[in-house]
RNA sequence: GGCGGCAUGGCCAAGUGGUAAGGCAGAGGAUUGCAAAUCCUUUACCCCCAGUUCGAAUCUGGGUGCCGCCUCCA
């Protein structure tokens, strides 16, 4: 069995095949630095994360290449807007991206691009693309004559007589006087005054948008990768505009799959600067109800990838429960490993998800694991089979609170518990220690047992209310009493 | 106007021909002084109409509604 992708090209799902045997070369667009991240941007970098994850963990060798673009129109406003530069704009912002990411549990790509480090590989690109014909210079700017292209628009399904050029409202009216072809792009554009230019072959600029990707897989990757990622909202004009660029250019395919992930809305439209209806991560992490980062990841996971996700309070909540159920099981073995004689009572460590783990895994669980990654990363699915192995852990934790007892045997618990550790890993969701008690509120145990030993004296005396005072207060420093038939009361932290 | 996508229980969401995973929420019961936790039970005319088929949420045709893109966008 191989993995399964939908490609954007060809609009079906396609066995994946890399150009290399087991090596994986995958590009993914990043973003432009000139502001904060929102949950649209989280939700992409979950998502790609995941399947880079994912085809590690199926024993490809994946070199993952992602770029920021720190050139831009809008960086530049930025600049303006506060007194500073366009690069102290995109540093500032590239910073934060990476803080962003990082609380997300979102692996580092293997190398990270930068337009500004990228302009020698843009000129020669664009120079490559005049000599063949594609591109013309126009009052300092250089633009790609996309009829000269025969495949353009091959990826976004659509014909150029069919578009309606300007239809978003968003077309320069200088630009659209010197362009040959309303939907011709600009490869490079000249500096106005006072703004960063680099010196070129046609006078000093600044790279057009789409052609530092191009540049930029390029050099990192090749004229050929196997996988090129992106949201669904960069499908048309960036990826078309880049395959145009790059395929003109060398002749050969830029990337075998095209994979697009469906956006995050808001009350049914799609969260967008523009419309102000977006949440930064930060702004969600850092909030005094704050969900947990991992909640975030299951808020991601619950969906198809493709599918567009509907950001709601509610939809947070019923995450932030999920994911408790789930790391409450991804801790069961660190809690009761000991207790049970498990040679290993801490997860297998997995760096990058490679090493083979120290025991046998549930096979079942496994395979529907597989199977479901292996559909196009189904992690709706992927993640029930979690749910499976961290329901039946979580009953078996309460046998043992409840009982002492367990009515699955030992080996079999460390196996379903490995495979939950090891699939949560590979889906990035990492197991937090579950007590959430400040040091200074610790409370030893002879204590404990005093209080509980006033709390039964109080109950018998049927007052109540200093019981439940009692309760309360324990639950506070993260211990949890139960009452027992026969008035008996055990305790767990 | 063009292209593409989506419509499954209270909410979210799998499922592409054999009669509906999972999460969240709710209800009833066991247990409890009340809880918590757990256990048991329980909540689906799969947008509408027509067709194909022994059989359709799943295929075909036609509707309806919603969303995305058509040079800012993850």
């Amino acid at each position: 069995m191989s993995v399964a992708i939908y490609n954007t090209l060809s609009r079906q799902k396609e066995a994946f095949q890399p150009l290399v045997p087991n090596q994986v070369k995958m590009y993914c667009c990043g973003v432009t630095v000139y502001d904060y991240c929102h949950l649209g941007h989280a939700r992409s970098y979950i998502v790609w994360d995941t399947v880079r994850r994912y085809l590690t963990w199926r024993g490809y060798d994946v070199r993952y290449v992602q770029n920021f673009t720190d050139i831009d129109d809008k960086i530049l406003n930025r600049a303006r807007q506060e007194n500073s530069s366009m690069k102290a704009v995109a540093e500032k912002y590239t910073g934060a991206y990476f803080e962003d990411m990082a609380r997300l549990n979102i692996l580092e790509a293997n190398e990270y691009t930068y337009a500004t480090h990228t302009i020698d590989g843009i000129k020669r690109l664009i120079h490559e693309l005049e000599q063949k014909g594609y591109a013309y210079p126009a009052e300092g700017d250089v633009y790609y004559s996309v009829r000269k292209f025969d495949g353009y628009g091959k990826l976004s399904g659509r014909k150029l007589d069919d578009m309606r050029a300007g239809e978003s409202g968003r077309t320069d009216a200088i630009q659209t006087q010197i362009k040959r072809d309303p939907f011709d792009f600009a490869l490079w554009k000249s500096a106005k005054p006072d703004e960063p230019a680099w010196d070129s072959p046609w006078g000093m600029g600044r790279p057009g948008w789409h052609i530092e990707c191009s540049a930029m897989v390029r050099d990192r990757l090749g004229e050929t990768i196997d996988i090129h990622v992106g949201g669904a909202d960069l499908q048309f004009p960036h990826h078309e505009n880049e395959i145009a660029q790059s395929e003109a250019a060398t002749g050969q395919p830029l990337a075998t799959y095209w994979m697009h992930n469906g956006m995050v809305n808001v009350d049914g439209t799609k969260m967008s600067k523009s419309l102000g209806n977006f949440t930064t991560i930060r702004g969600l992490l850092d909030a005094p109800d704050a969900p947990n980062p991992m909640a975030i990841r299951m808020f991601v996971m619950q969906a198809q990838y493709r599918m567009p996700l509907d950001f709601t309070e509610e939809a947070i909540i019923a995450a932030t429960k999920g994911w408790a159920t789930l790391n409450e099981g991804l801790n069961f073995g660190v809690q009761y490993g000991d207790q049970l004689g498990w040679q290993r009572s801490h997860p297998d460590n997995l760096p990058n998800n490679q090493s083979t783990p120290s025991i046998p895994l549930d096979k079942t669980a496994l395979s529907q694991f597989q199977a479901s990654m292996d559909d196009d990363f189904n992690t709706p699915r992927a993640v029930a089979v979690l749910f499976g192995l961290a329901k039946e852990l979580q009953r078996q934790r309460n046998l043992i609170v409840h009982t002492g007892q367990r009515d699955t045997n030992s080996a079999a618990l460390e196996r379903q518990w490995q495979t939950l550790v090891q699939l949560a890993q590979v889906l990035g969701l990492e197991a937090q220690a579950i007590s959430s008690v400040a040091s200074a509120d610790q409370i030893g145990d002879p204590d404990v047992e005093t209080l509980i030993a006033q709390r039964t004296a109080a109950k018998q005396a049927k007052n109540y209310a200093e019981s439940d005072r009692i309760r309360a207060n324990l639950s506070a420093k993260g211990i949890t009493l139960i009452d027992k038939p026969g008035g008996v009361t055990i305790w767990h932290r």
